[in-house]
DNA sequence: TGACCTCTCGGACAAATGTCCTATAGATAT
DNA sequence: ATATCTATAGGACATTTGTCCGAGAGGTCA
């Protein structure tokens, strides 16, 4: 659901990696505002310092498929400049949120002369292949009931801090059939705890 | 829907890298035989020389969902290399298939000292993302019409070579619905055609 | 040959999910 | 104050999809 990566986000924090490389920029952004746009091409990579994206794909139809919460440490870009592509999902910031941007010379040069860099970006490729084929299984293969049960278990408090517009775009469903659940759940759970 | 990696194979097949890396291990197995095994721990990484795979996870329901089918040039094992996990899902031969088995020790040198090596590791993760990032959106936001319909033009002659079964699991539906929309789109092109 | 698999096919029905619509509350602008 | 916009909420209905069956074709084994 959010994804983050601490250990990525220590290194390029640390002295001995941020010394060397001053030239990285740093850009904050207000809630909402588009960091890269689907069908437009981006030719920078980001790492999240502190705050909340939401990664989405517009399809064809109109509707929007959110594919992952950024949270800190994550990384996003990285596809386009290893595919040679336009973007082809949106980032937009969920709350305020500041990124070390890593313009696409510069992240060839880091991936070429430090090691260590391009071993936790390999680390955060491989991760979010294995997140994206567990979510998406999980999600062929069970009912809105059981995925909204779980999110709201391993995340109670993003019903309150996301539109529940998010919350259906996350889970591939419309916002009647959340509020159906959701209501259904809550009669459930009154009855057997009554 | 069938995976591949022209660029990869091509790389490791030439004399420079094979030459130099006389140690990797090359199988054949039939079809149906198991190369990695969910919830088991590989100890190597894989490249297809030839031959056809389907990569599945098994959901705690009991259903199988197919990730990818993998062709020629397609790396697996790599993602438990890099996130040191047991797999998460299995590789089994849908065809006779020949893999170069890499250990993971070789793997992890060659990603140290072969530096085009490397960025094609990457680029076959990064389109991994990415592949799956628009197959999800796409499977949430579409019927089962038009999943079948644009794997049937896509992919014509997948329909004579893998069980139905197979097809369903990829497409995350029932054998039965797929039937019934099969039948749907047959009758359908007769009317309109006739 | 007969028993036993596995794969395929589709009827009948039930359950899950989406579509369409109306209504309300709060925020914002004119 | 009024209009307007967005988010929330849920009723009524239609459609989509799954579940549960039984049946037939072909393969294998004793």
């Amino acid at each position: 659901m959010i994804q983050s990566n601490a250990t990525l986000l220590e290194y390029i924090s640390k002295p001995p990696f941020l010394k060397k490389w001053r030239t990285i920029t740093q850009t904050r952004y207000e809630p909402s505002a588009v960091i890269i746009d689907q069908q437009s091409r981006s030719n920078s990579v980001y790492i999240i310092k502190r705050g909340m994206t939401k990664c989405f794909l517009t399809e064809d139809t109109g509707i929007d498929f959110i594919q992952e919460f950024f949270g800190a440490g994550e990384l996003f870009g990285e596809v386009e400049f290893f595919t040679q592509s336009t973007n082809f999902c949106s980032v937009v910031t969920v709350s305020e949120t500041e990124v070390f941007k890593f313009e696409n010379n510069l992240f060839k040069s880091l991936l070429d002369t430090d090691r260590q860099f391009n071993f936790l970006v390999m680390q955060a490729l491989a991760s979010k292949v294995k997140y994206k084929a567990i979510r998406h299984a999980y999600n062929q293969s069970h009912r809105i009931d059981d995925k909204v049960l779980r999110l709201k278990k391993e995340y109670p408090l993003l019903f309150d801090k996301l539109l529940k517009k998010d919350i259906a775009n996350y889970l591939g469903i419309t916002i009647r059939s959340l509020n159906r659940t959701l209501n259904m759940l809550d009669t459930n759970y009154t009855i057997s705890s009554s």
